[in-house]
This record gives structure tokens, C-alpha cells and sequence, in this order.
DNA sequence: TCAGCTTCCTTTTTT
DNA sequence: AGGAAGCTGA
């Protein structure tokens, strides 16, 4: 979020364009209408999938500022993710102008607080410059906190404690607010009392602390609080059926003096109950507000009505679902194609084909996604897509933050707007290495601990300290100087040239150089890419106007959501379920609908709730699609390095008959063909359905040994469940179709061609992955020496080789 | 001090 | 499967 235009009271009056009225225009629903008209007291939508709920909202906020002359600055609009704030504003300037817009509260619930408590840093007890820590700080500290605590972090994992320390927090609960009843208890209490305590002697936040710290002020008795309270004439909520207790809490506190406020959601898309979202809040508000106008919009204008009935079919059987009745005047389009795999590649090559036929057709590449429940699923695919030359765009997943050098190098910035941070000064203080030694470093630790201060006031400490070897203290001396200069070149530089300043005077950019293998290279590359991010990030700022600051650039990049990374470029956009929501597009593959991975749980008695969400999920997943939707599934899948054996998804089982079509991919019909009836299964597996992978390979290669891939009977799918299950070979004659009749006719048998390899470059081989050439042959298909990670060198013909 | 090895862990989803 | 942390030997 932006740096806080300064609102513009003076003339007002000007602002607002006198005979608009964007409050209804012809295409505009009832329900939608009267949502749009309503001004004032509490609003609840219940707006089911692609009912236009966006439009809604927005046309909503233009109606409150032009036609009723509500001033923008005192209108809040919370949203899921920072690109559903985007696309709010953008819809909105064309109503309001951008003047108007830029006037207007719009962003995530984080960005929101960020903005308000660098604000009331004060009465939050923080540092103007208060940085936020991302999962990997937070492990980090805690880290530290266990440590220095004497606590074993076998018994007491990091990542352990902070899940429950966060649990609590979203709760709204603080450290001496937790049941300290039992031992885990009584332990998790000290870490929690601790973390805290040195996330403030940082200057530093986690996500919850954003939320809390904003909800404390804003239910306050203090002038901030009441300030807080009086300054937003309108709160809207977006996606409010994700919000937990304490997100709830502050929009309550900063409606409460107006109470307009405006809640949009759909209970049926609720998929964050992890993350502390509580369903309650959704269907429980007209509990709280008993007099809030309810609207639901039931109207989908988004996917065709095949679609919207599979979707129908899979929320049914859900229970607690307030009433509600989704319906499409759109046409029945194709049926949902559900694609039966003989394994997790099989299931990407059918994919691959059939998006190449897509796009044979002329469908744009970012209008067709793929999903997957977890994203160990993504490789496979990605290496599908890449072997097929098919682009495409990982969303979310946030890994390129999380690299070795981009977080060094992150360090290092977020030390220089912020000295107190030590978990950054730890990191850093010997990358590159600066002959300060283990000994040293935990000497200055301890310093610290000691004192009081924080290490980077310590490091002048045990300079002075008699205990010093020369050479530390001159180290140490040095590093201290290093920063100082940065930070003073800080108050000049902007953000992209700091960072370049740092790779350069760090030396670690010239760390890196000196390497020279092919790791550091790409090392270098993400630092370069991370560097163009910054640059990116300057423009963005200095086009809102804005100053674009390293502090804001921070917040900005840990703040992301998944859904924020997903480019608007040529390419097949790919990702989690929950990362999609909110999405839409032409194309939709759903992949990996089998038991115990979609859902991933929910199968044991004691996890309805589980499977509730589960459902809900699938819901969300074949709601995005506008056209077509595929949904695929496997016999056999490797996972987590284990194969198992895989039965369809009972989701599948919930899609009306009238609505689907079934496929088999071509190896697997060609398969079952070839062997007739097939075995029934008759091989041991454990209760999760796997066995290792080494016990397998031995009489199983799902690939060669048909008889078992086409072991498991299906069930019919659709209508009532059946007694029994149908065998095999009755759905192959009866309803299977060879292959996908759209996909016919594209993408084939074409061979890849082939590439050029050179001494040092880096190839991957399908078995032994990847490694670097040590020499190439001659010939046609030159025999090339490779040397991979774990073994010795290899010869191996060209032919078996990928580029990386 | 560091590279290279082993072992161990983690695997749901993410602001 | 893949990565991180820890260990060992030079």
C-alpha cells in the first residue's frame, strides 16, 4: 500500500461530477441493485460464485461518492488480496476518476494496518519503521527464543510453538491470556512472552501483530481510538467468509460509530478455517447486526450452466450452508470432461495436449490454469509443460523470496531501515565471510542478551570488550562501519540503487563471482531478478505519485498474496486451489482428484469439519472456470517420493451425470485394450494407501505392468451411489471414449528437437536430474559426459537429455 | 574455514 | 523427492 495521499478537504465540493449516477445501470440484477443503493446501516451479500459480486461492491462505493457525496478518504474497502484491490480501483477510476480513487481506503486487512500503525506507531508501542517478519524470520526468532530459553527443539519444534502461538494470536489472545493448564502449555507461554518480547525490541511485527496491534488501537479508549472509530463513514468487507476473529473485531471497531458496515461473502467458499478463519463470523453476523439488510445473489454470470451444476453438485451433500440457490441463464457449453490417468505424467502429458489444442484453437494461454491441491503436484507439470515448450507462470508458491541469496541480500536492507532487527543482523553479519567466527558472533549474542540492547548496539560493546582478539574487533569494527554507511546512504539513495550499493560493498556480489560454478551464476541471476523487482516496484510507486521508500518496498514484497504474483503475459497460469480464488478463466484443469490428496483429508471420522472445507475448496475450484473444466485423476501417483495407489475422488462421485464425460488418456485405453480384463487389485497397502517406493519397484512399474494400473475398479460416477463397484472394463466399453475427441488431431507424436549442449552447461536427465557436461561427443546424437549430483560421471546419448 | 557428505525432516493450503 | 541442518575431515 502507498504512502497516505493527504485528503483533500478543501474543495470537495469540486470532486464530485454532479448528474452521474452509477447506481444502477441496464444489465444490473435486482438483488445487485438494491445492494448498490443501499447506504446506510449494516449490509450483508451473500454472493455466490460469479454473481458479479466485484461490480456490486464497486459500483456500490461510486454510488456512495457520487450520488450521496460520501468523502472518499472516509470509505474503506478491505479485500482478499492485493490484485482484488488493483482491479477495485482500476473498475472504480473509470466511474470516479483517478483523483477520487486515490482518495479511497483500499487494500488487503494488512496493507490496511500497515498504513494505520505507521500512523499510530505510538499508541501500538512500535517504531515508526517497523518491519514485518515473514514465516521464515519468524522460525528464525523463535529459533533464537528456544535457544536462549535451554529448550530442546526436538521436543519443542520452532515451527511447532508458532503454530500455536499464532493460533492464539488470531484468536485475539495474547500470551497472558493462554491456559498455561499443562506443561506444552506452560512452555508455549514462556516462547510466546519471549517472541514477543523480541519482536518489539526489533521493531518488528508478524502477521497476526498487524492485525492485533491495529484492533487494539482501534478498540482503544484513547484518541486514536476514537479517532479510528469516527473516521471511516463506510466499511466494506470483501471475502468476508475468510476473515478471522480478530479481522472482524477491527472492522467492527472502525464501523462502530457509523455502523455501515457492508459484508460480502459466500459461505460456501470459506477455505481458510486453518488460517483461524472463522465461518461464523459470515454466518453469524445478522446475529450481531439483527438489523442488516440481507441480499443474496444468486445469479452466476460467470461459467456456463454444465459448470455451474457440477459446482451445484459437489456443495450439496455440504451441511450448515445457509440457503441459497445458484442458477445461470448462461448456455450448457461442453460437459465437464473428467480424465481418467494412468499415473501423475500421464495426467500431465494428457494435460499438456489438450492446453496445446487450446491454444491451437486461439485461447490465450493466461485464460487457461492449472490447479493442484498441494504443490508438491507442480513439478511433474511444470517439467511436462517445459519438455512441450508450453509457457507458463508458477502463481504464488513464493519461493523466489525465500532463496538463500535474495534473503541475504534482504537482510542486509531490512538492517539498514532498521538496525534493531538482529534476527537480519545474525544472518548477515559473516555473508560474505568476514573472518568473524562462531565464538565471536555468540560472544556478541550474549552481549546483547546481557545488556539489554540490541546486537548492532552490542557490536561497539564487544569492540571495547579487553576479551576481544584484535582481529574480531577489527572485523566487527568493520562491519559496523559497512552499515552505518549504508544506512547514511539510505536517507539518499532510492530503494534499487541502496541495493545495488549493498551487492556492491558487501562483497557479495563479487562472493558470488569468484564461485564461479554454475550455482552461483543462477545465484546471480535471482539477485539480479530480485534487483529488477526493486526497480519495478520504483516505477509503481512514482506513477501513483508516491515516493517510492525501501521500508514500503518491504512491506509490500512479505505482504504479497499468491494471487498478486499471477502476470497478465501469455502464459498458463498454474497453482493451488486456494491460490485461484477469486480468479477466473476460460480454461480450468483441476488435477489430482483422488482420495487422500483432493480432499487430502477428511477421510477419518473426526474430520468432518475437515472434509467440509475439502468440499468447499473443490467448490472454489471448479467455480473459476468460465468454459470448459477438466478434472483429472490417476490410478497411481508418486508423491512426497511414494507411490500409491489412488482412488477417484468421491467429489467426482458428487458431479450430476448429465454434466460430465468421461475420457481415459490414450496410454491408458491403449493399455486396457491390450489386456483385456483387468486383475483385481490384490497387493498390500498400508492405511494411507502407500507403500515405499523401493518395495514397489520391484514388481510394479505402473507404466509397463497395465494388469495393476488398471486395478483399481472405478464407480460409476454420478447419481446415486451404487451398490457395488462397476468394473473397469463395462465403464471402458460403456463410456469411456478413447480419447478426448477436442484434443484429436493436435500435438501427437512430435519429437522434440534437439539442443545444443556445451561443456559446463547444466541438462537434466529424467533418472538422475540434474547435472552439468564435462564433454560432448560428435555425431547426430553425440554421446555426452555428465556429472551428476551423487554419482560418478555418466555417458549418456544426447538424446536422453533436457536443457534445464 | 569450508566443502562435501550424511542424516533428518517435511510435506496442505498462506497473509 | 528435495531441502536444511549438522558433522567431518582437510
Amino acid at each position: 500500500m502507498g504512502a497516505v495521499p493527504e485528503p483533500c478537504y478543501a474543495n470537495s465540493n469540486a470532486m464530485f461530477p454532479p448528474n452521474a449516477t452509477p447506481d444502477r445501470d441496464a444489465t444490473m440484477n435486482e438483488p445487485q441493485a438494491v445492494a448498490v443503493a443501499h447506504v446506510d446501516g449494516p449490509l450483508i451479500v451473500f454472493a455466490g460464485a460469479g454473481s458479479g459480486k466485484t461490480r456490486v461492491i464497486t459500483y456500490r462505493i461510486a454510488n456512495l461518492v457520487m450520488r450521496h457525496r460520501i468523502l472518499p478518504f472516509t470509505i474503506l474497502a478491505v479485500t482478499f488480496t492485493n490484485k482484488a484491490a488493483g482491479e477495485m480501483r482500476l473498475r472504480l477510476e473509470r466511474l470516479l476518476g483517478p483523483d477520487l480513487v486515490k482518495q479511497l481506503w483500499i487494500g488487503t486487512f494488512h496493507a490496511v494496518c500497515v498504513r494505520l500503525l505507521r500512523r499510530y506507531h505510538e499508541r501500538a508501542g512500535l517504531g515508526e519503521k517497523f518491519v514485518i517478519y515473514d514465516d521464515a524470520d519468524q522460525k528464525a526468532l523463535m529459533k533464537r527464543v528456544l535457544k536462549d530459553l535451554n529448550l530442546d527443539d526436538k521436543r519443542f519444534p520452532p515451527q511447532q510453538v508458532l503454530a500455536r502461538i499464532h493460533s492464539e494470536k488470531q484468536e485475539g489472545r495474547g500470551p497472558d491470556d493462554m491456559s498455561t493448564s499443562n506443561y506444552v502449555d506452560e512452555i508455549t507461554h514462556r516462547c510466546f512472552l519471549e517472541y514477543q518480547r523480541r519482536l518489539a525490541s526489533a521493531n518488528a511485527v508478524d502477521f497476526e501483530d498487524l492485525l492485533l496491534h491495529a484492533m487494539r488501537v482501534a478498540e482503544s479508549h484513547s484518541p486514536e481510538g476514537e479517532h479510528l472509530r469516527e473516521r471511516f463513514r463506510h466499511v466494506l468487507v470483501d471475502e468476508f467468509q475468510d476473515t478471522n476473529v480478530v479481522q472482524y473485531r477491527l472492522v467492527r471497531a472502525l464501523s462502530k460509530s457509523r455502523r455501515n458496515i457492508c459484508v460480502v461473502g459466500d459461505d460456501d467458499q470459506s477455505i481458510y478455517r486453518w488460517r483461524g478463519a472463522d465461518i461464523r463470523n459470515i454466518r453469524g453476523f445478522t446475529t450481531d447486526y439483527p438489523d442488516a439488510q440481507l441480499i443474496k445473489l444468486e445469479q452466476n454470470y460467470r461459467s456456463t450452466s454444465h459448470i455451474v451444476e457440477a459446482a451445484l453438485g459437489v456443495i450439496k451433500p455440504s451441511r450448515e450452508r445457509q440457503p441459497k440457490e445458484l442458477w445461470t441463464a448462461n448456455e450448457a457449453g461442453e460437459p465437464v470432461t473428467i480424465v481418467h490417468c494412468a499415473n501423475e505424467r500421464d495426467e500431465a502429458g494428457h494435460i499438456v495436449e489438450g492446453i496445446r489444442a487450446a491454444l491451437a484453437q486461439g485461447t490465450s494461454a493466461r485464460e487457461i490454469a492449472v490447479f493442484y491441491r498441494v504443490h508438491a503436484q507442480s513439478r511433474v507439470l511444470e517439467e511436462a509443460m517445459r519438455s512441450e515448450g508450453i509457457p507458463y507462470q508458477i502463481v504464488g508458491g513464493t519461493k523466489f523470496f525465500d532463496r538463500t541469496e535474495v534473503k541475504d541480500l534482504l537482510a542486509y536492507l531490512r538492517l539498514i531501515v532498521n538496525p534493531q532487527s538482529d534476527v537480519d543482523l545474525f544472518r548477515i553479519i559473516n555473508v560474505p565471510a568476514r573472518k568473524l567466527g562462531a565464538k565471536t558472533i555468540e560472544r556478541l549474542a550474549a552481549l546483547a542478551n546481557d545488556t539489554g540492547t540490541t546486537a548492532f548496539d552490542a557490536i561497539l560493546g564487544l569492540c571495547q570488550s579487553r576479551e576481544t582478539p584484535n582481529a574480531a574487533r577489527h572485523a566487527l569494527r568493520g562491519f559496523h562501519e559497512l552499515v552505518c554507511a549504508f544506512i547514511r546512504g539510505a536517507e539518499t539513495a532510492p530503494p534499487r540503487e541502496l541495493a545495488e550499493q549493498v551487492l556492491k560493498e558487501t562483497g557479495y556480489g563479487a562472493w558470488l563471482k569468484l564461485q564461479d560454478n554454475a550455482e552461483a551464476d543462477a545465484r546471480l541471476d535471482n539477485i539480479q531478478e530480485f534487483i529488477g523487482s526493486i526497480g519495478d516496484y520504483e516505477e509503481d510507486a512514482r506513477n501513483a505519485g508516491e515516493t517510492p521508500t525501501m521500508l514500503e518496498y518491504l512491506a509490500r514484497i512479505t505482504l504479497q498474496a499468491a494471487a498478486d504474483t499471477l502476470e497478465d503475459v501469455p502464459r498458463v497460469p498454474m497453482m493451488t486451489v486456494h491460490a485461484a480464488k477469486g480468479l477466473e478463466f476460460e480454461h480450468v484443469w483441476i488435477t489430482g482428484l483422488e482420495e487422500l490428496l483432493f480432499p487430502l483429508k477428511g477421510q477419518a471420522h473426526d474430520e468432518a469439519d475437515e472434509l467440509e472445507e475439502e468440499r468447499r475448496l473443490a467448490y472454489v475450484a471448479i467455480t473459476r472456470a468460465r468454459k470448459r473444466l477438466f478434472m483429472t485423476h490417476a490410478n497411481v501417483r508418486t508423491i512426497y517420493g511414494r507411490l500409491r495407489y489412488c482412488e477417484p475422488s468421491r467429489f467426482l462421485l458428487d458431479l450430476p451425470p448429465a454434466t460430465q464425460r468421461r475420457v481415459a488418456t490414450r496410454s491408458l485405453s491403449e493399455l486396457s485394450r491390450g489386456y483385456g480384463q483387468p486383475a483385481p487389485r490384490a497387493f498390500g497397502v498400508d492405511a494411507f494407501g502407500t507403500r515405499r517406493r523401493a518395495d514397489a519397484e520391484d514388481d510394479f512399474d505402473a507404466e509397463t505392468r497395465p494388469s495393476f494400473s488398471a486395478a483399481r475398479p472405478l464407480q460409476s460416477f454420478g447419481g446415486p451411489r451404487p451398490g457395488g463397484p462397476v468394473p473397469l472394463a463395462r465403464s471402458l466399453g460403456e463410456r469411456f471414449v478413447e480419447r478426448d475427441h477436442d484434443i484429436d488431431g493436435y500435438g501427437s507424436d512430435e519429437t522434440r528437437d534437439g539442443f545444443a549442449v556445451r561443456k559446463g552447461a547444466q541438462v537434466r536427465h529424467s533418472k538422475f536430474g540434474i547435472g552439468s557436461v564435462l564433454a560432448v561427443g560428435s555425431g547426430p546424437d553425440p554421446t555426452v559426459t555428465v556429472k551428476f549430483s551423487g554419482t560418478g560421471p555418466k555417458q549418456i546419448k544426447l538424446s536422453f537429455l533436457a536443457p534445464l
